[in-house]
DNA sequence: GTCTCCAACCTAATCTCATTAGTAAGGAGC
DNA sequence: GCTCCTTACTAATGAGATTAGGTTGGAGAC
């Protein structure tokens, strides 16, 4: 019948917001396409099938935690740099569930999920320049800033952490003995994380 | 017809197996029931449906890691306790990727999982109690540990470690700089976990 | 202005799965 | 041997993904 203007884009986006709003395990393309205004094989026009709108919400919500991190991290470096990332990241995490939950799933070899991943890697990779590590310590150090901060918020995400008492306290301590742990920065740091 | 030797355990643990084997997306009642040699409805005379066997698999995980943690801290305290503690985490997800994911599932209040879930958060608790921290403090050790501890299992899992360098190793960092992060242990360290 | 063609929508049909309802039989206790 | 409960069954319903094939609005060619 008429014409509505979907698009790729316009699905996933709509799938994320599905997502975010009823959780990612009830995103189905029947619920997409009733939000949408269409019946479902209509959205085969424009994505193949759930597992491509699933990765789609991943590929898209990691390119935006990206961003934001990105974002946060402007104009500072070091210890306050990294406390940054992780909070934007937090706070990514928190305000889309749904999308921080599609991110999670193994992204298949080669998919689009791949590039902004990696790019997300390296922007913590450079995040510890700084701190002058060898090549070896930098991939451990970079795995343990990922780790600590993707279980914080994944436990946060799912309840995990019942008593009542701040959470945000708590991130900022586990940031604070993981940077802790990373030693000192050997000289003063410049500004911006890697800037003109 | 001929009466198989079901029940909800050995429903729960089939559930389990087929969890590790091909991933806890795939657990269905239907292959479940045909790894059991019958139809599924016939399920439902053990457990309530495909959620409840989720659940159930939930909570035998957690109740399995809890005991594999015990058994790993007997005779050690302190730091070696914890860094043992850990490592026996970190195996039994390595081991059983399917049951860990299960355990992963936010729990519904006052459901089967909640008291194993909680068990293993004291145990990690009592491991603490030798460095005397606040109450307050514990509770930020617990959340950082935990945290660590499950962001690395899972990345690890996932697959979101790519470069060829030991995980192993880097787990071991990790654990390191978080103990550190606590600060020294005041007192000699008993033997034993608590008791004789 | 009319024609052509294709992308974007549709309906119909199939398949897998979960779940419920109602039926039959094995075997334990009497 | 009889009774009854448990456990298995078949049948049926309904949700959802996906494929096949038809229809049409409207953009661009003329």
């Amino acid at each position: 019948m008429s014409r509505r203007g979907l698009s790729r884009a316009s699905v996933i986006s709509a799938a994320g917001d599905l997502a975010d709003s009823d959780g990612l395990e009830h995103l189905t393309l029947a619920r997409l396409a009733a939000e949408l205004g269409v019946r479902s094989p209509s959205l085969y026009n424009h994505v193949d099938g759930l597992g491509d709108v699933r990765a789609g919400v991943a590929a898209s919500a990691l390119r935006e935690v990206h961003a934001a991190v990105l974002s946060a991290v402007a104009g500072r470096s070091g210890e306050e740099a990294v406390r940054a990332a992780a909070g934007a990241y937090r706070r990514y995490a928190l305000d889309h569930p749904g999308r921080y939950a599609a991110m999670q799933r193994p992204p298949a070899d080669g998919s689009e999920q791949a590039a902004p991943a990696d790019e997300l890697v390296q922007l913590f990779a450079r995040l510890l320049e700084p701190w002058q590590l060898s090549e070896e310590d930098t991939i451990h150090a970079i795995r343990a800033l990922r780790s600590a901060i993707h279980g914080f918020v994944e436990l946060e995400r799912l309840g995990g952490f019942g008593i009542d008492l701040s959470t945000g306290r708590s991130y900022d301590r586990l940031m604070q003995i993981l940077i802790a742990g990373f030693g000192p920065v050997p000289a003063a740091a410049g500004s911006g994380t890697r800037g003109p």
